[in-house]
This record gives structure tokens, sequence and C-alpha cells, in this order.
DNA sequence: ACCTGAACACCGTTCAAGT
DNA sequence: ACCTGAACACCGTTCAAGT
């Protein structure tokens, strides 16, 4: 019933490439990847993925364009869903961060693990890069402008929410988490923790300035 | 003048092996190294590896318990050098965590970007995974008991540390700081401030509870 | 324009054979 | 014990050829 898939001319090859490799991706990891069996796997020959890409590494970012893509989304999600709610901004755009790396842990390891040729952090990636870090740019400004938050450099402030949920993320990806990686719940409750913290601080209050 | 290289057995391969491999590693990066080169460097047949370790995968373990012995040795060193100084002790930690990745991006990515097998986390590399954390969280006891810090969980606190450092770290090594990731000094500035933004929050302190 | 099949250099791994 | 060389299945990439 599809349009495709009756003619000798795929027609979206492009896409079912990067459908197929994501699909691999996720069952045997990034280093298990190979381009032939994508092409397997979307049913043509060995090389015709190279009418579509240059490389395989450009692939690959196509691949993780599509995934740093739905970051970016869950982000600007954050910001848009709850308006008049900073706070409630930033610790979802918490909570979303995370939950989508441990949803898709090796589209993670490909966008961040360094597998890709770094050159090509330039293009569409970058932009992917720049619109989700612009979403928790805003989110913290909105909370600085509604006076929540104290009044160093936005850039910093971001830099630093993003240091937390990205290591947090990358940390229970690589298995470094111990029993907490397979806990939803308790995942859960340490980033509303980790939330906390980055507000108050882990020093103690007890100075009279 | 040196007590190997003469004889028909290496007598050192296993190491000789790791450090070709780091060498290369370095040079072009995880996905491009390959068994058959870390032997060609070594000087032996692109057999031999396998008298020393059963696969690929299991070199690449060995290697990255090499890499993360050094994040081991940096924190106790945090931890032993100014053992008075409990504040001392968590910022220098951040930064040696910072600067050792920032030294060796590639090896950051072999022990963190999801290139190992995951069940390769159990052995040597669990051990200087654990011994690493273990300094982290002395490194906050210290600072608890000193009165320093918040009385939450010490674990938690550790996590949140740790998190910051290694998201900070993996973010500069795959590039994703823009011009920060070359400028050395404004790297430490940065590092710096999300120190003390961890101690005191983000969070404006103009309630009177 | 889009896809294929043969070809090339390289890879990880196995195994019988050498010292 | 430790290392080698031939062999196998697989890989990324190129290219002349097909529709």
């Amino acid at each position: 019933m599809t349009k495709s898939k009756k003619t000798y001319h795929h027609g979206d090859l492009r896409n079912s490439l990067i459908v197929a490799a994501e699909q691999l991706l996720e069952q045997k990891g990034v280093a298990a990847l190979s381009l032939r069996e994508v092409a397997k796997v979307a049913g043509v020959s060995h090389t015709a993925p190279y009418r579509h890409f240059e490389d395989k590494n450009a692939l690959l970012v196509g691949l993780a364009v599509v995934g740093y893509g739905r970051l970016a989304d869950e982000m600007e999600t954050c910001v848009n869903d709850q308006p008049d709610d900073p706070s409630k901004q930033l610790s979802s755009s918490l909570h979303a961060y995370i939950a989508l790396a441990r949803k898709h842990p090796q589209m993670t390891n490909l966008i961040f693990g360094g597998v890709l040729k770094n050159l090509c952090y330039e293009g569409d990636l970058a932009v992917e890069s720049e619109r989700a870090f612009n979403g928790l740019l805003r989110i913290i400004l909105n909370g600085q402008e509604a006076g929540l938050y104290i009044e160093k450099e936005t850039k910093e402030l971001a830099l630093l929410v993003w240091s937390i949920a990205h290591g947090f993320s990358m940390l229970i990806t690589a298995g470094q988490m111990g029993e907490l990686s397979d806990d939803e719940k308790a995942t859960q409750m340490m980033v509303s923790n980790m939330g906390e913290m980055i507000i108050n601080g882990i020093g103690h209050k007890n100075h009279n300035s």
C-alpha cells in the first residue's frame, strides 16, 4: 500500500538507510555497525549507499543528526510546554535529557563517543547542537528574569547544567552507575536530587553574610 | 641497552602492545585502531597479540585499564597532597579530571564512548573505576566531616560532582564547547566557576528561612 | 539518475606449522 | 611457550557496466 517498494528506483533510499542504520546501531552497537549490513537491511546492494552518502562517516553523521534533533526537540518542548514556570522547565529538561539517553544509549554513544570524524561537527550536526543548547539557554534566562537564579553569565549557568545532564547520561550509558542503570525509579529520584542540589548548592549555609 | 629487543621471545610483548595501541589510538582515533597495525608497530606478526589477549576487545580493555588507572591515581593524589584542606581537594579533583581528559581525548573516548563490549566493565576495569570513585567519595566525606557540605548521602554528592566533571570533559572531547575546547586558560576559569557554583548553587539566596 | 557486480586493499580470527 | 604464514569471511571504497 505504501508508494515505495515497487519501483526499481527506491524513491526514499536515503531515509531508509538511516532507519536501517539506527535499527542496527541499537542492536549491535557503534563498533559493529557496517555499511554493507545497513545496505542489506535496506534491501539494496552494498554500493547503493554511495549515491546518498559520500562515506560511511557521512551516513553516521546523518544518523547522528536525527538523534541530536530529537534532543533539541525535547529541550524546546520543555520551554514551550510550561512557558510560565522556569523552575519546571529546568527540572523537566534534566529529566528529558537523561531519559532520552537511557532510551537510545547507542545513539548517545554515536553522537558523543568520538566515533564521528570530528570535522563533521559542522553543518547539520552543529545546527542541531546549537538548537539544543539554545533551549537550555532560554530556560536559564527565563529563570534569571524571574529572579530565580544568580546573575552570573547565562552561558556559564547553562554549561553547568548541560555538563551535569550530559555527564550523568554518559555515565549511565557507559555502565558506570552500577545498579542505578537499570532502575528507572531510582534514576529519576537521583535526577530530581541533582536538580535540587544545582539550585541550592552542596555547601553548608551557616555563614552570616 | 635495554634487555628486550634481542631475543626471539619478546619478553614484554603484552606491555609493548598496549604502548603501541595507545600511540595509535591518540594518533588516529578509536574507530581507526586496528589490531594488525598495533602488531606491526610493536614489531610482531599480526597473530602474535592473540598470545596475550583473547580478542581485539581484550586489548582495548587492557588499554582502557591503563587510562582509567591514571584517572584513579589523579583522584588519590588530590586526597593525599592536601590532606587538611577538603575544599582544595574538591577543586583540584575537578581540575585534574578535566585536564586528563583534555590531555588524552581519544583515551577518554575509548573508556567512556561505548566501544568496549559492555560486559568487560567487570574485572580490572571495574577495579580502577571503583578506585577513582572512592577517591571522590573520600573527598566529599572529608568535606562533610569538616562541616563544609550538606549532610545528604555522601554517594549522592559524589555522583553529582562526578557527573559535572565527566560531562564537561566529554563535551570538550566531543568538540561541543566551541572555542573553549582549545583555550586552556578559559577552560580552567570555567572549571573554577563550576566548582564555586556546585558549592553555592545557582539559586538566588533571598529566602529568609 | 540510480543501482549493480567485480575487484582491491584491509580487517579480525583460526589453525597447522615452525623454533 | 611463543611466534609465524596461509586461509577464511568480512569490511569500506572504487569503477566500469547495466536500466
